[in-house]
DNA sequence: GAATACTTGACTATTTTAGTCGGGTATATA
DNA sequence: TATATACCCGACTAAAATAGTCAAGTATTC
């Protein structure tokens, strides 16, 4: 079980955004050396991020992209919606008339699956990206 | 971000063996036909939950494996580290002094996956085997 | 002794992940 | 207006993980 790489660099990029004042574009160049991501891999996750209109591009020289809103209103849930990263604890179909194993109920765990989705959901639904610890060090 | 079919199906298969008087050798085979899951794979995953401690074998014919313990003391936690199922919400190091991703320090996101990781392993630590809902139904 | 059921390691197809590549387009500024 | 910067976007690919299967056993009961 674990989170991948897309996910993770999405909050990490716009953790490093959040440091710098708000309407001043953060180019992907300096993004990617500071934080070491590649700068090709970070191209895509902002085109996801922001088709979800997290950031908007400003784009020419001294171009970059920036918030669309302050990081107090940006919740880690829209982050990981905008990737497509769902937490997917089961295989079993939501609708619960189709069966989850070929069989004709829901098996027999269901419920525990749902309710650990529903739990970590919970998790980045009350994280925003505000609450990440900035220190100013050398990251 | 998604369970892996050997720590699903082990649970599912330890809940199917729980509905059955204790000491009485469940054997894969039904396990298999009653949750279709592959019989070649549940053994795959009852060798890791004998070395764990959490059922014991019964070979020959009417054998099959019996809970070592009441479904009450045990932990999904057991479960998942008897299948080396790990939440690893970050690719960086435990160790802080070894820095995350080539740089001196932890990086930028480092506490928050920490605690993520914290509170799944939390969901786990605090669910029994009994507590799975066991309708007595045709699962 | 035949059938049942656990034991074990090795193997493999498929899927997912984690990127890269190549060729764009828009804008600022010199 | 040329050029460098920086976003845009679909297609591609190597590597790793997953989800199993296979083969060849051993132990026990009836």
């Amino acid at each position: 079980m674990k989170l991948n790489t897309k996910s993770r660099y999405a909050v990490m990029a716009l953790a490093d955004m959040s440091k710098f004042p708000i309407n001043n574009p953060v180019s992907l160049r300096d993004i990617s050396l500071r934080q070491s991501i590649s700068l090709l891999y970070l191209e895509q996750i902002f085109l996801k991020l922001k088709k979800s209109d997290i950031v908007k591009s400003v784009r020419g020289t001294n171009g970059g992209y920036v918030l669309k809103r302050d990081p107090k209103n940006i919740k880690l849930s829209e982050i990981f919606q905008a990737l497509d990263q769902k937490v997917k604890t089961v295989g079993c179909k939501k609708d619960s008339k189709k069966g989850c194993n070929g069989k004709s109920a829901k098996c027999i765990t269901h419920e525990l699956w749902d309710e650990l989705e529903i739990y970590i959901n919970n998790f980045f639904e009350n994280k925003k990206l505000s609450d990440l610890s900035l220190n100013r060090g050398d990251n």
